[in-house]
DNA sequence: TATGGATTCATACGAGTGTATTGTTCTCTG
DNA sequence: CAGAGAACAATACACTCGTATGAATCCATA
């Protein structure tokens, strides 16, 4: 909607900048308050507790991702279209690496809190799906399909995880690579 | 050391325990104290703050890690032995998931504090060495064979996030299949 | 047995936490 | 213009946090 109050975007706003910059930790609602320029009540207003407030920052990223999956631009090469996909999640530029941080951290604490696990249940099955889906065009079964996209989406993730982590562990043209050769593996070897 | 004092491995035991069972977040000193029958002194005595607390419980879990990487037997077959090594990390049975539980909540935290990201890089470090020997077997390049390792040790981190994520998103047996479809690609698509 | 270090404990303190409460300002409608 | 509800703010409370402090207890050695 873009009916929704100057204050409440820019908490959520703030709670992202603070979770990319700082982690979960440091999310606390006096922080975001005073990250957004409003005070504890105004956070409390829109965000009755914590959680809300934290759940709410995952479902906006969330959205963010989903939204962009609907506007893709698939071309005929199948290899080229995971790649396509991934990159909607991948930390190629300053803001997806942000979004990257952000989606990783909730998704380690979706482990032990339920209602942030629905939201990353969600997530990974429209992008598995997404994969499942332009994987499918050449002549293998649902099931190989499905595997196949299990092994992009694991790589992608596992390579995000290793390109945020410092001391640098892998530059972006490194994770780039890697993900093509294992897209490129992926397209060739399908059948067993 | 076998000197160590009795205390001082339950402590460590505990905040394995509860950061496995329930998250970074929860491994106070109160509760690290009462899950390991001492007082918060005692946990002080062996740790003087939190964070070494917390650091010496990773560095555990990384020399359990690479103790076990020592001595793995290998046998002919590259693809095989990629497995063996990957196996180590994996979330098999319940003990290697509680591992992976904790290897992943401090590789995140990891991305917000240095002192727990030397330890990760080192980590990191080991597994793509060991997966870089094993993958040079065969008549590939270094390059090739460091970039083949990347792969696939993030497939295997990848795979373990979306084991570990419930509502329960990937069996152990779908794991397996996808790491193995995923090696099998990388060991004959290996030209470019 | 006495002594001194190692080990363990109980307790306290200040800072920070989430949230409840209450009040103030804004905005729009009747 | 009056007033009612939405939006925002200030403050307080109970609680938990990490850490500091001081004193017990254990235990080997002189």
């Amino acid at each position: 909607m873009s009916s929704d109050s100057q204050a409440a975007v820019r908490i959520s706003e703030a709670v992202f900048q603070i979770v990319a910059g700082q982690g979960l930790e440091r999310a606390t609602v006096r922080e975001v308050a005073r990250s957004a320029g409003v005070s504890i009540g105004t956070v409390q207003y829109y965000f009755p507790t914590k959680d809300a407030m934290l759940a709410g920052a995952f479902a906006d990223v969330v959205r963010r991702v989903r939204e962009r999956l609907k506007t893709l631009e698939l071309g005929p090469d199948s290899e080229d279209n995971v790649l396509v996909v991934l990159k909607q999640i991948l930390p190629l530029d300053r803001d997806r690496e942000q979004e990257a941080r952000v989606q990783l951290a909730f998704a380690v604490r979706a482990l032990h809190e339920p209602a942030l696990a629905v939201i990353q249940h969600q997530v990974l099955g429209e992008l598995h799906d997404a994969l499942s889906q332009v994987l499918s065009s050449a002549g293998s079964t649902a099931q190989d399909s499905r595997l196949a996209a299990h092994v992009a989406l694991a790589a992608a993730d596992g390579l995000t995880l290793h390109a945020l982590s410092t001391p640098r562990w892998m530059t972006t043209e490194t994770m780039t690579e890697a993900l093509q050769l294992a897209l490129r593996a992926l397209a060739t070897d399908r059948p067993r």
